[in-house]
Order: C-alpha cells, then sequence, then structure tokens
RNA sequence: GUCCCCGUAGUUCAAUGGAUAGAACACUAGCCUUCUAAGCUGGAUAUCGAGGUCCGAUUCCUCGCGGGGACACCA
C-alpha cells in the first residue's frame, strides 16, 4: 500500500512518536498524498510549522525515498504534498492486477472474533422496510470484516419470545372460535394483531386474557406453545423468500426464547454480585449518571428483554468467545444498548471485550414521521423488494430488449435489489432516511445500478478480447494513473471500515471508481488502441472490475455480467 | 421536564480538525455508422443563528432556534 509505505517514511524522517497520517487530498494540486505532520509537530517542538515541513522534505529527498516520489511540496501553513513517482505506480498496478479481485483481502487470519447481531426481526410481524437497514448494514459489515480475515458469527436475534405473543394468542383463538381462519399467512396474523390491540383499549378484559396467554405460554403450556411454533414456521417460510432476495445468510438465529432457560440464572446471579438491587417491587440495576434503573425483572416476577439481552451477551462471550460484539440496531435503542453494556461490565460478564452499538437511523415518512408497525401502516419489505424488480424489469426491457427472457429475469433481480440496497448503504448509517420510492429505487447518477452498469460494460469490453500478457509500460495518459491511485485506495478503504464500521466509505469509494472508470473509457479506446496500449489498457480494466466486484459484493449487491 | 441524535444547494446525501465544502436528482447546453446513452462533457445554487478553542471549524465546546428519538416494569 502506497499510503502505509509513505506513512513509514515519514515515520523514519520525523524520528517522532507522533502519529502520522497521510490523506488523500481532494484537489490534486496538493499531491497524490499529503501530510500535516509538520503543523501538529510544530506547538511541540516550538517551530514554525514550515521549517518543520521543509525539513522532513529533506530528509525524503535521499535514498530510496527519493526514488519513490516524483516530488514533493511544502505548502502553507505546513502541509507536505507528495507525488508518487510513475514507476512505483506501474509497479504498484501489477501487483493489484496480479492478486485479481482478492487485493485488500488478508491472507492471514486476525485471532479475533466479531459478533455481528443484525437483522432482529420479529416472530409474526412482516419485516418491515425498518428491518432492512440492520439487515443490510449487518450483512455488509460482517462481509467485510471476514474480508479482513477476522472470525465472524452473524447471529439473526429474533424477537420471538414477548408480550405481543400474548396478544396474537388471545386473537389467534378467538379467531379460530369464530371459525375465521383457512390459510393463515403473516398478514393475516397482522390483521388480527393490529385489530385485537385496537379494541384492548375500550376492552380491559381482551387484556387481561392476553396477559393470561402469555403467561400460559411463558410456563409452557402445550396447547400455547404449539401456536407459538406455528407463528413460527409460519414467519419463517415468508422470511425465507427475504432473506433469498437479500441474499443475507446467518450463522445462528438464535431468538430471545433460545435464551428464555437462563433467565432465572442472570437475575441471581446479578443479586448474588449485588449489582443488581430491589426498587419499587421489581429487581433493577442502577446504572451511574442514569435517572432510570436497567429493570430486569418485573415486580410480577417476569423478566424483560433486559434480561433476555443479559444472557444473551452472556452466552455470545462464553460460546463464541467474543471479542467484539456488535449491536446493529437502531437510533433509537441508544438508551437501552448503554445501559446493557455498562451492566454487563458491572457484572464481570464482559471484561476487555468490545461492545459497540452500530445504531442507525430510523427510516421516516416523507412528513418525517415514524413508520410504525403496531398502527398497522407498516410498509411491507416484501412489496418494496418486488416492486424494484418490476421497475428494473421494465428498464431492462427498454434498454436491452435482446436479452433472453431468463437472463432479463435474472438481471432485474440483480439490478433491482442492488438498487434498494445501494441506496440504503450509501448514505451515513446515523442519519435519518426519508422513505422515498423514487429514490431508493433510483437507478441513475449515484446508484446500485450505476456500478454494476459500469462493471456490465467493462466486462463486455472484456469479453470481446483476450490478452495473455500485458506492459504497464503503455500506461502514461494522466487518467490511466489516477486510476490507478484509485485502485490504490481501495485496500485502505475496507480497512478504515472495519475501524469506524461506516459501510458508506466504500459505496461512496466504488461510486469514485465507476466514475472515473466510465470516463477512461469514453476518452481512451481499448480495443482499437495499437497493441500494447490496448493490452495495457484491458489489464487496468480487468483490475479495475475486479475491484469493483469486490467491493460491491461486500456490500451484498451482486455485479452483473450484463446488463 | 431530563437525556441522546440531527440541522450542508430546490431535493436526497458526502466531507479521519485541513487547503477553493464534494456528489446525485431535478433544471439546462452539447456528445451515439468507436468497445451497452442505466453513459460521457459543460453550466447555476449550500454549512440554522451567536459566541469560543485552534495556524486552520461543516466537524470540537457553550448558548439559542428548529426537527427527530428515548425516558420503571413493551421489545
Amino acid at each position: 500500500m502506497i499510503k502505509t509505505k509513505i506513512e513509514n517514511y515519514l515515520g523514519k524522517a520525523v524520528g517522532n512518536d507522533i502519529k502520522i497520517e497521510v490523506f488523500v487530498p481532494e484537489n490534486e494540486q496538493f499531491g497524490h498524498y499529503s501530510t500535516s505532520v509538520a503543523l501538529k509537530l510544530a506547538k511541540e517542538l516550538k517551530k514554525p510549522s514550515m521549517e518543520i515541513a521543509e525539513e522532513i522534505k529533506t530528509a525524503l529527498s535521499y535514498g530510496i525515498a527519493k526514488k519513490y516520489f516524483k516530488k514533493i511540496e511544502v505548502a502553507a501553513p505546513g502541509f507536505i504534498n507528495f507525488w508518487i513517482s510513475e514507476k512505483v505506480l506501474k509497479n504498484e498496478f501489477e501487483n493489484i492486477y496480479k492478486l485479481n479481485g482478492k487485493w485488500g483481502k488478508n491472507k492471514n487470519k486476525i485471532k479475533k472474533n466479531v459478533v455481528i447481531d443484525y437483522c432482529g426481526v420479529n416472530i409474526a410481524k412482516p419485516m418491515s422496510v425498518g428491518h432492512l437497514r440492520s439487515t443490510i448494514i449487518g450483512q455488509a459489515l460482517y462481509n467485510i470484516f471476514k474480508f479482513k480475515g477476522y472470525k465472524v458469527i452473524g447471529d439473526n436475534h429474533l424477537g420471538d419470545w414477548g408480550k405481543q405473543f400474548g396478544v396474537l394468542i388471545a386473537a389467534y383463538k378467538e379467531a379460530r372460535k369464530n371459525k375465521k381462519l383457512k390459510d393463515i399467512s403473516l398478514d393475516n396474523l397482522m390483521e388480527l394483531y393490529v385489530n385485537y390491540t385496537a379494541r384492548m383499549k375500550n376492552n380491559l378484559e381482551l387484556g387481561d386474557i392476553a396477559k393470561e396467554e402469555i403467561k400460559k405460554l411463558q410456563s409452557g403450556d402445550g396447547e400455547n406453545l404449539r401456536i407459538w411454533k406455528k407463528f413460527h414456521n409460519i414467519t419463517f417460510k415468508e422470511l425465507k423468500n427475504i432473506f433469498n432476495l437479500l441474499d443475507v445468510e446467518f450463522d445462528y438465529q438464535l431468538g430471545e426464547s433460545f435464551y428464555n432457560q437462563m433467565l432465572k440464572d442472570v437475575v441471581s446471579e446479578a443479586l448474588r454480585k449485588k449489582i443488581a438491587v430491589k426498587s419499587e417491587g421489581a429487581m433493577v440495576i442502577f446504572i451511574e449518571g442514569d435517572e432510570i434503573p436497567f429493570i430486569i425483572q418485573k415486580s410480577d416476577g417476569a423478566y424483560l428483554y433486559a434480561t433476555t439481552d443479559i444472557a444473551t451477551v452472556k452466552y455470545r462471550v462464553k460460546k463464541f468467545r467474543a471479542d467484539s460484539i456488535l449491536y446493529v440496531v437502531g437510533n433509537e435503542q441508544t438508551f437501552h444498548l448503554s445501559q446493557l453494556f455498562n451492566a454487563v461490565r458491572k457484572m464481570g460478564i464482559v471484561k476487555n471485550q468490545e461492545l459497540a452499538h452500530i445504531k442507525f437511523g430510523l427510516i421516516l415518512n416523507e412528513d418525517m414521521k415514524k413508520l410504525s408497525t403496531r398502527a398497522g401502516k407498516h410498509i411491507s419489505l416484501e412489496s418494496l423488494l418486488k416492486e424494484a424488480i418490476i421497475r428494473a424489469k421494465k428498464i431492462i426491457e427498454e434498454k436491452n430488449p435482446n436479452l433472453n427472457l431468463k437472463e432479463k429475469e435474472k438481471i432485474a433481480k440483480i439490478v433491482g435489489i442492488g438498487a434498494v440496497k445501494y441506496n440504503d448503504l450509501s448514505q451515513n448509517r446515523q442519519s435519518d432516511i426519508a422513505f422515498n420510492w423514487d429514490k431508493m429505487l433510483n437507478f441513475e447518477g449515484n446508484s446500485g445500478p450505476y456500478l454494476q452498469y459500469t462493471y456490465a460494460r467493462l466486462k463486455s469490453i472484456l469479453r470481446k478480447s483476450d490478452f495473455k500478457k500485458f506492459d504497464s509500460k503503455y500506461l502514461n495518459k494522466k487518467i490511466e494513473m489516477d486510476l490507478i491511485l484509485k485502485l490504490e485506495e481501495f485496500s485502505s478503504v475496507i480497512e478504515k471500515i472495519t475501524i469506524n464500521y461506516f459501510p458508506h466509505y466504500l459505496a461512496d469509494y466504488l461510486f469514485g471508481l465507476a466514475k472515473l472508470t466510465n470516463s477512461f473509457y469514453q476518452s481512451s479506446p481499448v480495443l482499437k488502441a495499437e497493441k500494447g496500449i490496448k493490452e495495457a489498457r484491458l489489464a487496468l480494466i480487468k483490475a479495475v472490475a475486479e475491484t469493483l466486484k469486490t467491493g460491491l459484493n461486500l456490500l451484498g449487491i451482486k455485479a452483473p455480467e450484463k446488463m
């Protein structure tokens, strides 16, 4: 990596243990790479930053470093700007080319177990667009960590044991009594749920029935358990389709019910360690600085999701030997998770392990109000994905009618889903997203299909010519050097994401790469270039194509050969 | 009321404390008998307000305004 190489050179030249950071400036008049290390040293050394910068520049103008750079400039108020020599760039390109899309991937395993908690759908409720974010952000992080050589465990923490099952079972039994049930689907269940909840407001008796049903379920009542399993099956049947469409996979799908047996011990452990106390009849853990305690057992003896969450952490640390647990969960759970993290540390369940809340914004209505599943106003994820595929198909029909039907369908799926995923992954996960069909299904400009289209066109060129060897000495245009520099960035972008957990850096990078590439082959013919140049350009295009494909796949997006 | 997050172009989004704040959409002027026009090349427009720290602030701190979220037995 050029960046680390410069950092090493600088480290030697500076001879100080200050953290050296090299970045790619936005404007190339400031070099291929740049550093502000002299500015940072100025205060410590009590010397003008320009003077320090000049000294560093001089130190780098001897020996091997001299050959590495084409030019080094010092710019006010103390930046040092680097231009890499073309020979180095060409060498670098040949290395990238040889790795054939695997570049940026760590060959060595990193001995760190990363557990990623994502998706977290609820049983007996249709998956909504809100779950989309967790699922695709989580999957992208999963892919990226794996690519970097970490041991990754993906766990879909299903919501399958909550209070809502009391309502669901009550509503189900009621409907069954009225013989309104035939083939029950997830939508039917949702209807029953919404209907029952609405009536509960004016009819307290219904609420009591629901409470009774949940108590029965949790104490192992046979019939309620059977009904609960039925809900499970109905949900999974539909989830399977969505997971297929989204191309997500989990190593584990341990729901809340899985931890049910452990809850009692969690509470007694907390009490034994004198972390939990009784307050207002409930068992709670007080967290310094929080007005409201973390409740782990209700006054009626029932456990809560807080209890389950503690059990889950414990399980992950013990069984998965987690060094790091990443919770890909919405912003609205910030308070709960910070309490959880504090609680498990207090209890000694977690010591040096990392617990991180990979938070993301809500998907809001156009009027910036929360999309609520409870109010029944949900937008089902499946309908969104299907709509995306339909729109993609229409465009394919228009743009590329010669493809056969099977191909069209396959591509429509790849492109439609890609558009939806990219739309999400290209944004900073922390901000709220205004739900907007046209934007989410955008097929132009900074979009998934734009990247896929670029890839397909590159592949189309590559299909038309085969080449065995190339010589990078034929790459001399400025845009070719720019492309090599851009390719070079890939691996540091991936690296960055394993530190800050922001997949949109990758999306942003890929868009930049695709844009530059489109611009390149618009102005520089590949197949019609003269011998020598042609092969070198084909190699360049191939490296870009492989990088695009790898990058898209890391985001969970497929790259079609044709579109 | 307390706490957390957010406020960037008409719209939707970028910007590890860095240099002239980037894109995309929309609008607009061009480019298909050269590799797929889902493309390429141009054009106009923005940091909520007031202070502060810093060589340098969209970013950090304080206050105000506006939006969202969470806040004892829901998940």
